[in-house]
DNA sequence: TTAATAAAAGACCGGTTGTCCTGTTTTGTC
DNA sequence: GACAAAACAGGACAACCGGTCTTTTATTAA
C-alpha cells in the first residue's frame, strides 16, 4: 500500500524508438475508426459470453477475446479493465437475461407450471439437437468453474439460481394454493437441479436425451402433485 | 517421423556450467531420497484430485501439483508426462472409485432403491455440512470444464455417468419388475441429474440445502412409483 | 561386484498470461 | 473553432505456463 509511489516499473520513454499506437490511417482517407462505445461494449460482451460458454472462463484468454471481437487490447481494457470485470458483466448482462428468457418467462407464461416446465426442457432439447455441439447451460458452466474461485462470482451466479428457483416456486404455489411453501420451494429446487444436471449429462454425452428423460419424469411427478 | 535423427535441438553440454540436478545431499548422510514409485504416484494422484476438485483443472498448474505433493518436476514428469495424462488418471483412479463408493454401492446394498438414494443424498449433505467449503461433485466439476475441450476427457467422464445411471436403473428395475426399462432408465437419469445439479447449487450457495430438498422430493416420486 | 534400468531432480525452453501505459483519434460542449 | 474528456490503438512487460531435457541417485538383475 505504501510502495505505490515507487512503482515506476515502466521503462523510460526512448524518445525516438518508442512509438506505441501507430496512426490508424497512413495518409489516405480510409475508414480510420468508428467510435461507438455501446456497440463495442456489446460486441465484447457477446464474444466473451460465447467464448466462456464454449471453452470455459480459465481456458479463454484476453487475447482470444480481442481477436474474436476484432478489436484491440486497448479497447478491451477501456471497457473492462480486468478479466474478472468482464466475467461479472457477462454473467449480469448476458447469462442472467438468457436464463430469464429461456427458462423463467416460459414457465411464468404457460398455462400451468407442469406444462411450462416440460416446454422449457423439450424446447432446449430441440435447440441442442439443431446445433452441432452441446455446450451446456452457461450458468452451470460458470457456476462450477468460478463459484469457489471468487466470492463475487459465487454471489453473482447464486443470485441467478435464486431468482430462477423463486420464480418456479411462485408459479407452483400459484397453481396449487394448497401446497405449503416449503414443498413448493423444494420442488422448484428439484426442477432447477435436474435441469442443471441434465445439461451437464447432455454435455458429456453430446445428446439431448437426458433432458427428455428428466422432462418426462418431472411431469409425472408434477401432475400427481 | 523421419526427422527424428535431426532433433538435436538441445544445447551442447557446457562442460562446467551446465549442471542440472544438484546433488540431493550435500555431504552429510541425510535421507537423500526414498524410492517408492507406487507411493509417489499415489500421492501425486491424491494431490491432483484434490487440486482439480478445489480449483479446477485449468486453474491448477503442474507447479501447483509439484508443490502440494512435495515433490519435483522431474518426478512428476516421470509418472505423468503430460497434464492431460494426469487428468485422465485422476478420473479413472480417483474420481470413478469415489463415485462408485459414495453413490453406487450404497444404493446397490440398500434395502430399497428409494431408501438408498435418500441415504446417499442426505449422507453427502451431512458430509458437506461438516466440511468448511462445499467443493461440489468432482465428476461434475471435471465434466463441465473438460468434456468439450477434449474427446478423451469427455469419454472418460461419460463412462462414469453411464456406469452410475446403469447401476441405478438396474436397482430400480429389480425393485419394481413391473416397471418397463425405459421408465427405469429415465428415472435413473433424473436421479443422477438432480444429484449433479443439486451439487452445483450447493456449491454456489455453499449450503447442503439443495441436496436435502432434492432428496425429499425424489423420495416422494419414487415411493409413488 | 558390476551393469542395466528405473526413479527422481531441477534447470531450462518458447510461448502465453493478464495487466497496464503511452499515444492518437473521435466526440461533445461552450 | 477551441478544448477537455472519452474512446480506442498498439505494444511493453514481468510473471508464469506446460513440457522437455540431461544428470544424478537408488534399485535390481546378472
Amino acid at each position: 500500500m505504501a510502495e505505490n509511489e515507487l512503482k515506476t516499473r515502466g521503462v523510460a520513454p526512448l524518445s525516438e524508438k518508442h512509438r506505441p499506437g501507430a496512426p490508424a490511417v497512413a495518409a489516405t482517407g480510409k475508414p480510420k475508426r468508428t467510435n461507438n462505445p455501446q456497440a463495442m461494449r456489446a460486441r465484447i460482451l457477446d464474444v466473451g459470453a460465447d467464448l466462456f460458454q464454449r471453452h470455459g472462463y480459465n481456458a479463454t484468454s484476453m487475447h482470444d477475446v480481442v481477436r474474436a471481437a476484432g478489436t484491440t487490447g486497448g479497447a478491451l481494457h477501456h471497457h473492462f479493465a480486468t478479466k474478472k470485470s468482464l466475467g461479472l458483466a457477462v454473467i449480469a448482462e448476458r447469462v442472467a437475461p438468457e436464463v430469464e428468457a429461456t427458462a423463467i418467462q416460459p414457465v411464468s407464461n404457460a398455462s400451468s407450471a407442469a406444462s411450462g416446465i416440460r416446454a422449457v426442457f423439450n424446447g432446449v432439447a430441440d435447440t441442442l439437437e439443431h446445433n452441432r455441439a452441446v455446450t451446456g447451460c452457461p450458468l452451470n458452466n460458470l457456476a462450477l468453474e468460478l463459484s469457489l474461485a471468487d466470492p463475487d462470482f459465487r454471489e453473482a451466479v447464486n443470485a441467478v439460481f435464486d431468482r430462477w428457483r423463486a420464480a418456479l416456486s411462485f408459479r407452483l404455489h400459484a397453481d396449487h394454493p394448497e401446497m405449503d411453501e416449503a414443498r413448493a420451494h423444494d420442488l422448484a429446487t428439484l426442477v432447477v437441479a435436474s435441469y442443471s444436471g441434465a445439461m451437464a449429462m447432455a454435455k458429456t454425452s453430446q445428446s439431448a436425451a437426458p433432458l427428455r428423460a428428466c422432462a418426462t419424469q418431472l411431469e409425472t411427478l408434477l401432475r400427481r402433485t
